[in-house]
DNA sequence: AATGAATGAGCGTTCATTCAT
DNA sequence: TATGAATGAACGCTCATTCAT
């Protein structure tokens, strides 16, 4: 019943390898589609990989699901870091037009990271952390670099505008050039509000 | 009302009884989870339906969610007809309260249908109707009662704020409060912007 | 996730001679091989019953499993005593053929039950109470009548005894007469050492 | 011993543990658990072996099986064989108590050789080679140093009756001391009763 | 008409065995 | 040679749907 091997960790780069191609199809199918919905054969089977093999880097299902969340929520927080870094010496349009681009290069990811929501084993434990970090990233942003809480509530709806202008994006991508400018001016907008306002 | 009908209008009203409170079992469950996480076992179960005669009203799952998003767009596209034909009367400022106001009332609704959106049988179809609707009725809005496609990308831009700002009620009901007006001055400034636009 | 309906209890005739079915195969497979090896698919093909129909009635392995260990445990408790109510009316010869009797006729359910030792889900817990409850029978034959402690030890020995007469009775049908009574007399030579020696 | 050899000589050692350290891996988790449900992968990773080593000394799992049958077999018969040579010499209670002391002393590998039972791989063969082995043996000692086939169903009893104990010392260890005496005083009175019968 | 037992394809997962490195 | 990644048939179990009662 006990299985000796329930770990993973791809030690060859004929591994590595299977890890990224077992990602990136996951990663497609989950954000065109329910997470249960989505089979653990359907993903072997696009990603030319034996069922056994992707039991060997992903025990279960929800590890699969939890190994995109942290690949996401890694991507986002770095990027996030680099405009904090950077905001003092950013216009709110400069920095609006940074959040925005980031949202979109993130758009893969992030739709299939919407579909692992409700996923058991920690998800939602992780989405609260990973959300929680965001919120610290938005703050610090509208408090023009020093971390304010008194500015959370407008981080939060940041954070809801940004989620909604990528998903604008993906789901209509002929209106993005259309869409662009009239967002970040919205952004903008709700960032010089808050800097307005003071931390 | 006669007392000819009288003999068929109990077996009526327990079929329009029962068929309610399917439907409100299921929008409970499917605002909850995954469509394909949701059984139709638990769903009779839950709304004290017998398996077969939950079959018997929805002959199949995807009938039931084309149900739930059939009277979901009617409850939406009946609201913002309302509003629509106020608009001239109204502020900028009054419209996006009514707006936000609106989505928050058919939040459960709105989180059911999402569970709903990769259902096969026509209910991307039956999407794609519902959104030209609503932004036909967003652009009317946008353009102060008068239709004009030029707003297409500015309505299609407020739809997704709406949706946001209603997600984000959702999800921390204990930001509503600190997060209403900062949402609301948003939205108007969105449709003043249009408005001083021009159709 | 969760299933509605679990539990079990055939209400038709149908499905009381289905779970006899199903039983009766399972003893079978299970008196023959491991319990491991023989599978859920196997149970229903041979009981011609529906891989669904199988898991209505016993929602799990270990519970079919559970279900043979309780059937086989009021068979046996229920013969023993009817022994013990007329053990101080017997001969030791008596009582060892009743014993060595009974334990032939339930050859094929004990053999199965020697399948489900390790069975999880209490299995080991259900165990030792049958086992309580046959050394406290033994233990009442042991002292004619008047259950008594000290004889505990001398029960186990004539419990497993009797597991061993019935073991050989099973693997070499051929010798059951050559064997009957010598092994009758080794039983009342032990029961009659217990009565010689005072409860 | 020369030193042209040493330079193999580790590898044959060390191939030697290697099948020592599984072998006693694989009696150890076949005495706690069915034979289908222990794995090759646990046995390799129990016995620090790589899996691919373990299949290079057993080539299939009923070769491991058929191994650890074999060396079973081989302990029981040569322990046997020296209590047939002595048995001349010998009080039946003598030979009760060697049997018996035999028996405790295999009982791991016995409780191992249990779980294999069902194996396919001429295991049932093997079994039945070795008890003919075992009968032959027992039936000499029953006989007092003559083989005699008229004692062959008395045998059999008395092979069972010595599994019996040890299964009973096996599961209650709490009780050895309490039913040492009367298990050999029962066993004696089987091989005295042989004894008087005459071969 | 209403019920719930029956059905079986398909799901997530395991594991004996093979084979490239 | 020794290693452990790869393979895929088969397992326990679920659930949308059908159908006899």
């Amino acid at each position: 019943m006990s299985s000796a091997v329930d770990a993973v960790a791809p030690k060859r780069q004929r591994g590595i390898d299977r890890v990224e191609a077992i990602l990136g199809t996951a990663i497609l199918l989950f954000s065109e589609r329910d997470y249960s919905s989505v089979t653990m054969t359907e993903i072997a089977a696009r990603s030319d990989t034996a069922i056994g093999s992707l039991y060997r880097f992903f025990p279960t299902k929800d590890a699969l699901a939890a190994a995109i969340l942290d690949r996401y929520g890694a991507h986002l927080i770095g990027a996030l870091d680099q405009i904090v870094a950077d905001v003092t010496q950013m216009t709110a349009a400069g920095v609006a037009d940074a959040l925005v681009t980031l949202m979109r290069d993130l758009r893969h990811e992030r739709a299939a990271a919407l579909s692992l929501t409700h996923v058991q084993e920690g998800g939602s434990e992780k989405r609260r952390a990973l959300r929680a970090a965001m919120i610290a990233r938005l703050s610090t942003i509208l408090a023009r670099g020093q971390h304010s809480p008194a500015l959370e509530s407008m981080a939060w709806l940041l954070l809801y505008m940004l989620k909604a202008i990528r998903s604008l994006d993906q789901d209509r991508p002929d209106l993005t050039a259309a869409v662009a400018a009239d967002a970040c001016r919205l952004v903008a907008f709700h960032i010089e509000t808050a800097w307005k306002r003071g931390p």
